[in-house]
DNA sequence: AATGGTATAATTGTATACAAAAATACATAA
DNA sequence: TTATGTATTTTTGTATACAATTATACCATT
């Protein structure tokens, strides 16, 4: 049975800010004032204020004397994103080959099957199933970055994912890009599971070159 | 003439708490309730309240039923953390050698200045500057990361160096250990100035390497 | 002694009231 | 027309009241 914590308001109002600047429904420059958000989302201003707090500790917003305003994430920031993510993210790869334990393992071939059945399906019948596919997505890469046992790969590299969603949901419309990035994620899950650090991560490497090269050629 | 923005009783409060926790005052598992810190600090639930949003998220505390529960920052997270940035601030350090205005290495000169008097001054009369010291290093490094002109780069390396300060602090106490890193950040000032990437990378990742190895024989 | 239940206390979550600061609009004078 | 001063509005900052949840203490029962 799964625990259930009872979600607060203001984490729910976090998420979904979060997720609609990230995703660019609000733009850079727009100004989120309290009270127009108290009024959208049907809420008070003690849970918009916490949310803001929190998004400006992020630094996707920030506070000025008119109203938060918007930052989002540029593609110079993308373009860099990439850059940390191609260093890093390999070396927690290693650790997590070195430390995952069966369990870990079972978790994340969960999500690489659910990940399969969707990339099939639309191969089979053409249905959109890119949300899906994202959101697994980064559900592989989050378990991959939880199961290195370390807070500061953790903490270093999900936020750098987090903010990449926009970009990532348009790489994979490509569905030969959802195919490719699938594959590559099959071949770090065999690394991971023999236990390979070296293998894992260059593999890793490249999965995250290969990612970038795929979103810059996009417009976006 | 400075611009003087009133800082928020919140935002002091939140650098206030941060700092208390990252050096240690507060240990891991200690528990803080809001209604002791507005006793304690003499004001009300609010401004706390948005203080430990943020502390949340930067994962230094965790909410739970009972209070704020502290986490702080371990031996092995450090350990990380410098793993980390021995790969990415030299990257940082690379970008801000091509990209830093004249303005900015005189920013960096002053900074590098004040050190010198300190280190100097301790070794005339003996007197403990380590403080100052310690807070001259973190300006140095925020200036490097500022200077990078990269959002990526300064958002992901600033938290890292934030969350190291107790165990600087403690190592910059061995006065040798202040002179060299001083005399590591001339020559990466050197670097910047002369506009070489590759020497500023090298410098920069020697120095983090340097500073690790002297943190990580310590006891703390 | 261990268990379970109930009342109490402690703690957070949310809404709201009020204060302060800043931006805006507008009228007036040069 | 431009500048300036003032009133008004907008917006955030802080405190507080109240609700809901969770933890704790204590007693009764077995």
């Amino acid at each position: 049975m799964k625990e259930h914590k009872s979600i607060s308001i203001a984490d729910q109002i976090f998420e979904q800010l979060e997720h609609d600047i990230l995703i660019g429904k609000y733009q850079r420059g727009e100004i989120l004032t309290e009270l127009k958000l108290c009024q959208s989302l049907g809420v008070s201003r003690t849970p918009i204020r916490e949310a803001l707090r929190r998004l400006e500790q992020e630094h996707i917003i920030e506070e000025t004397s008119r109203g938060a305003v918007v930052i989002g994430i540029s593609r110079e920031d993308l373009f860099d994103m990439y850059e940390i993510r191609m260093h890093v993210e390999g070396l927690a790869a290693a650790r997590t080959a070195e430390k995952i334990s069966d369990e870990g393992l079972a978790k994340m071939k969960e999500v690489l099957d659910l990940q399969r059945y969707y990339v099939d399906k639309t191969d089979a019948d053409n249905s959109d199933n890119s949300d899906n596919i994202k959101n697994l997505d980064s559900e592989f890469h989050r378990l991959l970055y939880i199961f290195s046992g370390s807070k500061a790969y953790y903490d270093t590299l999900l936020p750098i994912h987090k903010k990449m969603i926009k970009y990532r949901k348009a790489a994979v419309k490509s569905h030969s890009r959802a195919r490719q990035s699938l594959s590559e994620h099959e071949g770090i899950y065999r690394a991971l599971e023999a236990h390979d650090p070296e293998l894992a991560k260059n593999l890793t490497i490249e999965h995250a070159s290969r990612a970038r090269d795929s979103i810059l050629e996009k417009e976006i």
